[in-house]
DNA sequence: ATGCCACCTTCAAGGTGA
């Protein structure tokens, strides 16, 4: 089999100040679609042509200072839904859809940018589950298409223990919660596979390290960042990899891509 | 218990992230 969609996620903290790791990582890697998040600029500020110079046609939900995702795609976007379908009042730049003319026909991305939730304590914990239960509905309505469905981005959910460096420290956590998690296996139960589960599945690979204590010196690193899927699309899943080296740049983002190669 | 680092806005220092 071929891989005809390349797919990469990755959460860049501000894309601005990234647009050099971001080029040099696009133009090794060659992806056909990226989905990004946390590009902290508005949408007019979105550094178009940089992108368009190689090749990318850009959808873009940004928002001044913060959040703001986005979506790269070497085929033409055919569709787009910006924000994330139940709550109206919601106007946090953190969930771009759209319809991407793969070379065998359609596949639905979506880049994701999951609520962080901490601290527990407080409304965003609740902002942060009710989005999830939010993402729960929308994505049971798009399973019912039984198309090829990629939902990628950072989920700011430490799934198991095997995901962090020491589950002590999560433990009163945002990121660990129970309610986190049984949101975040909700999706799975639903239908959705996860790539990287599928493909490698080993424990302690992580895609964020903290700018602090020395996070990435030591490998004290979380796996937040995700690509989950339909069947139609886990049936076509090639391979699937985390493109850690991009943490030991010069001032890299904390979260690392995601990359996962499908015959579609 | 807090700051650590690095981003944001906009030039000083507080808000935010995970």
């Amino acid at each position: 089999m071929s891989a005809d969609l390349k797919i990469a996620t990755w959460n860049v903290n501000s894309v601005r100040t990234r647009i050099g790791n971001v080029l040099k990582c696009l133009a090794e890697e060659k992806p056909d679609v990226v989905c990004l998040q946390e590009i902290k600029c508005q949408t007019e500020q979105f550094p178009y042509l940089e992108f368009e110079d190689m090749g990318y046609n850009c959808a873009v939900l940004g928002q001044k200072s913060y959040n703001g995702v986005a979506i790269l795609s070497k085929f033409a976007i055919e569709e787009t839904l910006p924000g994330l379908p139940g709550d109206a009042s919601d106007e946090q730049a953190r969930y771009l859809e759209c319809v991407i003319a793969a070379n065998k026909g359609p596949v639905r991305v979506a880049s994701i940018y999951l609520p962080n939730g901490n601290p527990k304590t407080t409304e965003k914990f609740d902002y942060k589950l009710r989005w999830m239960q939010r993402l729960r509905e929308h994505a049971k309505s798009l399973l019912k298409f039984e198309e090829p469905l990629i939902l990628a981005g950072d989920y700011n959910v430490i799934a198991k223990d095997g995901h962090c460096w020491d589950p002590a420290v999560w433990v009163d956590d945002a990121l660990m919660a129970d309610e986190t998690r049984a949101e975040f296996a909700a999706l799975h139960w639903l239908g959705l596979d996860n790539a990287w589960q599928i493909k490698d599945g080993r424990d302690h690979q992580y895609t964020f390290w903290d700018y602090q204590r020395g996070a990435w010196n030591k490998d004290h690193g979380i796996h937040i960042d995700h690509i989950l899927m339909s069947p139609q699309a886990s049936d076509r899943l090639l391979d699937v990899k985390i493109a850690r080296e991009t943490r030991a740049e010069e001032r890299p983002s904390d979260h690392v891509p995601v990359i996962a190669s499908f015959d579609l």
